[in-house]
DNA sequence: ACCTGAACACCGTTCAAGT
DNA sequence: ACCTGAACACCGTTCAAGT
C-alpha cells in the first residue's frame, strides 16, 4: 500500500536487470511490488504506458554534451545513449517500442537535431543525422542485447560479432556525412 | 491436412496484412490454416522460428541493384527494402526481431556491405554504411507502422511526422558519409 | 508425414467492491 | 487515494496418441 509510480518503475528496471523483458509481465511486476496485478492499473492505464515511462527513466541521464563541439557532442550523446542502454538488459527493445508508440516524453532525437542545427547544418540534414544516430543506436543495441540474452539462456552460441566496432564504424560514417552536409550548406557563410 | 511451410507463411502474411502483429498468434494462425495450434509445431520448433522464416519471406525480393553505381545501388536497396516493409503492416517489427534473434537467413546487411566494399570503401566503412542503412530502414519503418496501426485503432491521432522525408534525409547523410569515407580511403588510388 | 486431444502454466485487462 | 477478489478471454508449448 502506498506505492508510487517511481517504486513501480524501479521494480521494473530490477526485473530487466535480474531477468529479461520476457519476465517483465504486469503480474510479476505486481508481485515484486507487493501488490495484486490489477493494482498497477491505478498507476498506469496499460502496460504500454508503463513501458514508455520506463523508457524515459532509462534515458533520463543521457545529455547532449553541450560543452563539446557540435560533432563531438553528437558522438558523445550517441555513446552515452548506448552506454545507458547497455547498462540494463533488453532496455533497447523497451525504448524502441516506447518511441514507436509515441508515448515516450524524452525526445532525444529532437535534442540531437537541435544540436546539429546549432552546429550549422540545414534543418533537413540536422533531422537526418539525428534520425540516423537514434535508429542506429537503438537498433544495434537491440541486436546485441537480444543475442546476449539468448546466449545467457544457452539457446544460441556466441555470434562472433563485434557490436562495439559496428557501432563506431556506422556512427563515424554518419558523422562524416553530417560534416559533408555542413560544408555543402555553409558555402559562403562564416 | 498436408500443409507446407509456405502455406503457413502465406497465412501469416495475410494476418499481418489484414490485421496486425498482435493478431499473429500461433492459435489464430492455426485456425487460418485450418489446423489445431499444436500442429504448427511440426513445421516450426517455435513461434520465433516461424517469424524468422516470415521475415526472410518478406525481404526475399529485395535485391542490391547491381546495375547501378555503388552509391545509387545502396540507395536503391534501402528504398526497395523500405518499400517491401511498407507493403505489409508491422513487417518491420517482425524483421527486427528476426534479425536480432539471429534466426534469419537473408543477410541483407552483409550484401550491402559487400556492395560498398566493391565500390571502393574500406572494410570498416563498408560495414558501417551497411549497418547504418539497415538500422535506419528497419527502425524508422517500425515507428511508422506502429503509428499507423495505432491510428487505425483510433488509440492515437496523426503524428504529423513525415517519415518519408525523415528516411530520405537520414539516408542521404549516410550516403554522404560513405562517399567521404571512400575519398579518404582512395587517396592515391585510381 | 502430418495432425488431434487434452492439458500446463501462464498472460493483460476489467469491474465492482473494499478501506 | 490505493488496493483486493473474482473473473474474462486469451496466450505458447508439450506430450501422447491417432492415421
Amino acid at each position: 500500500m502506498g506505492n508510487t509510480r517511481a517504486d513501480i518503475l524501479h521494480a521494473a528496471r530490477a526485473i530487466l536487470s535480474d531477468h529479461s523483458l520476457a519476465d517483465l509481465t504486469m503480474r510479476r511486476l505486481a508481485t515484486e511490488v507487493g501488490v495484486r496485478p490489477n493494482a498497477l492499473y491505478w498507476h498506469f492505464p496499460n502496460k504500454q504506458s508503463m513501458l514508455a515511462a520506463l523508457a524515459d527513466d532509462l534515458l533520463a541521464d543521457v545529455d547532449t554534451a553541450a560543452d563539446l563541439s557540435w560533432d563531438d557532442g553528437l558522438r558523445a550523446t550517441a555513446v552515452g545513449m548506448r552506454a545507458a542502454l547497455l547498462a540494463v538488459p533488453d532496455s533497447a527493445e523497451v525504448v524502441s517500442s516506447a518511441w514507436a508508440s509515441g508515448l515516450a516524453e524524452n525526445d532525444l532525437a529532437g535534442r540531437l537535431s537541435a544540436r546539429a542545427l546549432d552546429g550549422g547544418l540545414s534543418p533537413a540534414a540536422a533531422r537526418g543525422v539525428a534520425t540516423g544516430i537514434c535508429q542506429l543506436t537503438i537498433g544495434l543495441t537491440i541486436e546485441e542485447q537480444t543475442r546476449s540474452q539468448m546466449e545467457r539462456l544457452g539457446v544460441i552460441g556466441p555470434s562472433g560479432r563485434d557490436f562495439e566496432a559496428e557501432f563506431t564504424e556506422a556512427l563515424e560514417v554518419i558523422l562524416d556525412g553530417a560534416r559533408a552536409a555542413r560544408r555543402a550548406h555553409d558555402v559562403g557563410a562564416p
